[in-house]
DNA sequence: CCTTTTTGATTGACACCGTTAAGTTAACAG
DNA sequence: CTGTTAACTTAACGGTGTCAATCAAAAAGG
């Protein structure tokens, strides 16, 4: 028998070769140095045998996205304490984001990338960004039911994910030169975020039942 | 006698020239076709010649920046009631913030693209940008006068900044992909923004000459 | 006025790049 | 053995940024 699948598994596993090399690639030597040919030249295989794999350079980088993506959802999860109260959660949810963009711009970097084709183009990419969006939009719909803020999950989650990816967008492309650095910005944004919920809304925490139950 | 001012007029002019075609050819075909040899051929001039009076592409580029920057402030400048309430000063300067690149996205997007090398190896390009944000300051200044907000008028100009940038560069790369648009979201952001000022210290507006007299 | 120097622009070349088409090799099916 | 299919390589095309050599014309010097 000559197992076929072995043929599949040969094949998924020089994809993974060429993504980890194109990773390294562009974590090593920068974007700049990430081609197919440099590529092909790390894997000892001709220049357009990845071309065969992927079809196009942009859908290498749209599964090097892909990838970042997951890796920064994981690092999000990591640091979620679940069962702990929502604003605790949502804490923990705004310091693992500017943590990741802190710890890691170049992934950053390739997420948001601004020359990336429009997203509904590579559906998988789409829907692991919107898994990860999910998650968000739980921490804060557990705030909502605690009566820390009202409003719809979505329109909150986006508004402080504005908000945050604007610093750390910010950090990343190395524009922050006006004066202020991340780690001073940092903790006045979060303040100016989670302050109205800590402090005007902290007695009435003790209603979380309450709200969870006029929510049904 | 052979004015050698002509000479150097003849240069800035072909400059101009280059910087007009090249701007033209950013903003009507994308960035992908803007090269240094499309450019030279939209003039009819050979494919280095834009290399004599640029040094390379990205000083280029540069120069591209910084009239979309000088732009960019000149479009907050003309939207500027000067004279107004500080309240009503802040409000037009995010208004602005967010109608330049609501209107002109591949403006906003050259300004602040991620690829870009890092801002102070062009001097001119960083003052532009400097310039822009010293007004951003001097109204965030006169908001503190007014005893609207308290704290540093630099911490806080980059608070409000770092929040609209956020929503602009997602909206310019076309990364406001899970639910929510533009329009959607500006005037929640404003109003998060602007709301507590506007309410909570709406009284106190009256004892703006007093908090200029303190601040002396 | 002629010669020399300098300056502006062009030509040609190099090393890349993404992409496509044709060709090669090997494994499988009948 | 033959035909087919798939994986992979080789070769080529058009395009890019950049640099060195070259050329023409103006400026300068005598």
């Amino acid at each position: 028998m000559a197992r076929p699948e072995s043929s599949a598994q040969d094949r998924q596993r020089m994809r993974e070769r060429m993504i980890d090399a194109a990773r390294r690639l562009y974590l090593d030597r920068g974007a700049e140095a990430l081609s197919l040919r440099t590529l092909a030249d790390a894997l000892g295989i001709s220049h357009t045998l990845p071309y065969r794999y992927f079809g196009n350079k942009q859908a290498l980088l749209a599964q090097l996205r892909r990838d970042a993506v997951e890796r920064f959802h994981a690092w999000v999860l990591e640091r979620d304490p679940a069962g702990a109260d929502p604003l605790t959660r949502l804490r923990a949810l705004f310091d693992a984001y500017l943590g990741f963009a802190r710890r890691h711009p170049p992934e950053y970097r390739l997420i948001f990338a601004s020359d990336q084709p429009p997203p509904d183009r590579y559906p998988e990419l789409l829907a692991a960004r919107e898994r990860m969006f999910d998650f968000a939009m739980d921490v804060v719909q557990d705030c909502i039911d605690a009566g820390l803020v009202q409003g719809d999950a979505r329109e909150i989650a986006h508004a402080y994910w504005i908000s945050l990816h604007g610093l750390m967008t910010l950090h990343v492309a190395h524009q922050l030169v006006h004066g202020c650095r991340f780690e001073q910005l940092a903790p006045a944004l979060l303040e100016r975020l989670l302050g109205p919920l800590g402090t005007s809304n902290a007695g009435r925490s003790r209603t979380r039942k309450a709200a969870k139950e006029q929510r049904r």
